[in-house]
DNA sequence: ATCCCGAGGG
DNA sequence: CCCTCTGGAT
């Protein structure tokens, strides 16, 4: 009965998001590493901006480890937090010289072993970078399916096996991405726009702001 | 002024 | 669990 409101949010998101899409503009897993890394609290239109430059320099793991900050920080500065970002960057191109063989490995267990690369960035890595079947629950998913009443959780490792549970394997990588779109928006942290959502009519919390 | 597609650390 | 890191968009 759950999966079938699954269903209906999927599809009725589906529409209203016809094109919803990883809006990173990498494919690569290493590419999608390291634009994960740079996406936090930054659009990915600005990402986009810096990628091209940033992978002409620095195109692989190996290159990446070596970089010398002074070289380094200037190029992904404008995307914020670019300390810690520098420091992502290098510290997991490092272990993926190191360990890995310069390949961004597949598993879950391998990718959270790199460090600055938690769980959200590696399920983006496997969702669209290998095509493993998962949802990327990052803020804006957990929201939505939270104020949706998919989930009644509220850590991402949960939300992600409940809503793991009600998607066909064929529906989990989009699903993430229809969640994203519709987080950015419709259903906004702040100023919720229940009034503009085809979803109201099933949401709990339609006209509600509070979580 | 205030918020933002994360992760590590206290 | 709460804090911090940062520039850019609104």
């Amino acid at each position: 009965m759950t999966k079938k409101r699954a269903r209906i949010i999927y599809e009725r998101l589906t529409e209203m998001y016809p094109d919803a899409r990883c809006t990173l503009d990498f494919r690569d897993p290493f590419e999608l590493l390291v634009g994960g890394v740079l996406a936090a609290q930054c659009t990915d239109e600005r990402v986009n901006k810096v990628l091209p430059a940033l992978f002409e320099r620095y195109p692989d793991a190996a290159a990446m480890a070596g970089a010398k900050p002074e070289n380094l920080l200037p190029l992904i500065q404008s995307c914020g937090l670019f300390r810690n970002k520098a420091k992502a960057l290098q510290g997991s191109s490092r272990v993926l010289t190191e360990v890995f063989d310069g390949q961004v490995p597949e598993s879950m267990e391998a990718l959270l072993s790199l460090p600055g690369i938690g769980r959200k960035i590696a399920n983006l890595i496997r969702g669209d970078g290998f095509g493993i079947p998962g949802v990327v629950v990052d803020t804006h998913c957990a929201r939505v399916a939270f104020r949706l009443g998919l989930t009644k959780r509220k850590d991402p490792p949960g939300i992600e096996r409940d809503l793991e549970a009600l998607l066909p394997d064929d529906a989990k990588i989009r699903f993430g991405h229809l969640m994203v779109a519709h987080g950015r928006k419709i259903c906004k942290a702040q100023k919720p726009r229940c009034q503009d959502c085809s979803l109201a009519d099933l949401c709990p919390k339609a006209g509600v702001v509070l979580d």
